[in-house]
DNA sequence: ATTGTGGCCTGCCCGC
DNA sequence: TGCGGGCAGGCCACAA
């Protein structure tokens, strides 16, 4: 599902959008539209320019003009984008390959081609102007003092605290899995309790785990995804993997080597 | 304020 | 072969 990772290489593939003018906006959806009226939406952002893109954690922003209105874009866990009819990532996991025209969320239609939100199954959303200081610091170049402030003073479990987007932006539940697998962290201890070695091989996994599944193309090519199954066996040391909800989310995790 | 829970949404997979 | 019940999780509202 789109993490982190995915928002990232949508971001990139958005990003040849830049210099374009958005000549029209389709919004077919009104409850994809999270604030504000697809009308609204539409004259905000009809005959303006497109000047970059970014990304805080899982929200894409489009920025437009000078003083222009910013397009937010959430993608939920089964939303992907179309640029220019093409598609960044063809595989999904959770979410399908099929294309049907009725999963188009919202279109920004420019002179060469379109930007297209694909979401079956309407998780993910678009907002004009979105508030972009609830979110933490991203993931992707998270500092220590910035985790250590995001662990500070809380009995809620670890996994709990990463996947919190006030916290950290960007950590999704398979990467959180695959983190806290690497770091050899159980995913149940509480988030304060970790001392100042913890913290650091915690951080570095963090950023290294990022920057891995970039290279490779996809939150579900970590090295403990395929075992978050009934019988899967930890790839490091063969024990049987645990599986409970923690932070509200199934996870999975070695219970020999994550302490 | 912090933490946990349930609901939203719907394609897909499994068992009958 | 069709059918129905779970399941997946990002995000938000709500409760304790």
């Amino acid at each position: 599902m789109p993490e982190l990772i995915e928002v990232e290489q949508y971001r990139r593939a958005v990003d040849v959008l830049v210099g374009r003018q958005i000549d029209d906006v389709v919004l077919p959806d009104p409850w994809f539209v999270k604030r504000g009226s697809p009308e609204e939406l539409r004259a905000s952002l009809i005959r303006r320019q497109i000047t970059g893109t970014r990304r805080i954690g899982k929200l894409l922003l489009i920025d437009t003009d000078v003083d222009g209105p910013v397009l937010g874009v959430r993608f939920g866990m089964t939303g992907l984008v179309e640029v220019d009819g093409a598609r960044p990532i063809g595989e999904l996991l959770y979410s399908s390959i099929r294309r049907d025209p009725a999963w188009v969320r919202a279109e920004l239609r420019t002179g060469g081609g379109s930007l297209a939100i694909v979401d079956p199954r309407r998780l993910g959303g678009v907002e004009l102007d979105p508030d972009e200081t609830r979110l933490g610091p991203d993931a992707a170049t998270l500092t220590l003092g910035q985790l250590t402030t995001a662990l500070a003073s809380s009995h809620a479990p670890l996994k709990a605290r990463l996947l919190d987007q006030a916290r950290i932006a960007g950590i999704g539940n398979l990467l959180a899995d695959e983190i806290l697998w690497h770091a050899a962290l159980a995913p149940d201890r509480a988030a304060a309790d970790l001392d100042d070695r913890e913290r650091r091989r915690l951080q570095r996994w963090i950023r290294a785990t990022v920057a891995t599944l970039l290279e490779r193309g996809g939150s579900h090519l970590g090295d403990v995804i395929d075992a978050r199954r009934p019988g899967g066996l930890c790839p490091r040391d063969g024990s049987p993997l645990r599986r409970a909800t923690i932070g509200g989310r199934t996870t999975w995790w070695c219970p020999r080597h994550q302490r």
